[in-house]
DNA sequence: TATTGTTATACTCTATAACTATA
DNA sequence: TATAGTTATAGAGTATAACAATA
C-alpha cells in the first residue's frame, strides 16, 4: 500500500552511458510495468504471481502443482503459499490426482474464470500504456521478438543447477 | 554462492496463455539475463547495481550522490551502501562538493575504470548470449525499441507518488 | 529410495522513517 | 524550513532445508 513519502525520490536523469545497457534497460521496462500494472492486480490474492498462476490455469486441462509451478517459473514452495490465498479466495480449487496420491490437481473456478478475464483487461490497458512511444507495427515487432527470446530463456531456466 | 540442491527445481513447461504476457517475457528475460550476466559482475562490490554504478560514473563530470542515485534509478538510501563498499574496494573516491558542503561529489578511480571496462567486456558477452536467439539486425531492432522504451520509462519513474 | 506437497528458517532487496549538517 | 547524506528498522520476495505421505 502507498504511503505519502517524507523525502522525494531522486529525480531522474539520463545518463548516455547507461542506455546501451541491456540490463539497465529491462530494469526500466521491468520497474514501469510493475507500476503501471500494479493496480490490475492488487485485488488478487498474491498479487501480480496470483495473477499469472490464474492466466496459466486459463488453458489446458488442470495441472499438478508440480507441473504448474514449472510453467510459471516458480518455487513450488512458493506454490503452496500462493494456491492456499487463492484457494481461499474462491478463485481455485484443489483435487486430488486420481493417477497419484500424491499429486493434487488445480483448476480455475467459476469466479476465477471472471477474475483472470477482467484483470487480462486492465493488463492489457497497462501494456499498451508502457509500449506508448512505439508505434502499432513497432510494438507488434518489439512483443514478438521478446516473446522469442522469453521463450528460450524459460526453457534454459533451472539448468544452470552446478 | 550456489549451493547443491537437496530437491530439483519444477522443470520448466511451455503454456500458450503466458506467451502472450508482456509481464512474464519481460520477467523471463530479467531472470536469464541475470543468470547469464552474474559471473560478469560478482566481483564487484554490490554486483548488479555496483556495475550500473560504476557504468554511469562511466562519462561525464563527477556527479553528487543524489544525481547519481537519479540517474541509475536507485534510492539515495541504497546509494550511501553501495558507494560504501565501492570506495572500500578502491573503485570510486567520494570528494566534498566546493559548491554545496552538504553534497559529495562521486567519481571513478583508476582501478574503478579499469573494472568497468573489464566487467563491461564480460556484460556484453551475456548479452550477446541472452540475444542468441535473434540474427544481427533482429538484436539491433530489438535493442533499439527496447531502449527507447526504457528511456520515457526513467522520465515517467519517481511520478506517480501520490 | 525418490517424489509431491507442506512448513520453517534465513538471506537479500527495497521502502520508509529519523537523524546530522548544512543551506 | 528544506535538502544531502547517513543510519536503523521493517516488510516483501526468494532460496533452502526438513518433514509426512505416497510412489
Amino acid at each position: 500500500m502507498p504511503r505519502t513519502r517524507r523525502t522525494a525520490p531522486p529525480a531522474p536523469e539520463g545518463n548516455a552511458a547507461l542506455e546501451g545497457d541491456l540490463g539497465w534497460a529491462v530494469r526500466m521496462l521491468s520497474t514501469a510495468f510493475s507500476r503501471t500494472a500494479i493496480g490490475a492486480v492488487e485485488e488478487l490474492p498474491g498479487g501480480p504471481r496470483g495473477y499469472l498462476v490464474l492466466v496459466a490455469l486459463s488453458v489446458g486441462e488442470p495441472p499438478t502443482q508440480l507441473v504448474l509451478a514449472g510453467q510459471v517459473s516458480l518455487d513450488r514452495t512458493v506454490m503452496t503459499y500462493l494456491l492456499d490465498d487463492l484457494e481461499a479466495a474462491g478463485l481455485v480449487a484443489r483435487q486430488p490426482d486420481p493417477r497419484d496420491r500424491r499429486a493434487r490437481l488445480v483448476g480455475l473456478t467459476d469466479a476465477g474464470r471472471d477474475a483472470v478475464t477482467q484483470a487480462r483487461r486492465k493488463i492489457a490497458e497497462a501494456e499498451h500504456f508502457v509500449l506508448a512511444d512505439l508505434d502499432d507495427s513497432e510494438a507488434v515487432q518489439f512483443r514478438t521478438l521478446l516473446t522469442r527470446i522469453a521463450r528460450t530463456a524459460q526453457r534454459s531456466t533451472g539448468l544452470a543447477d552446478c
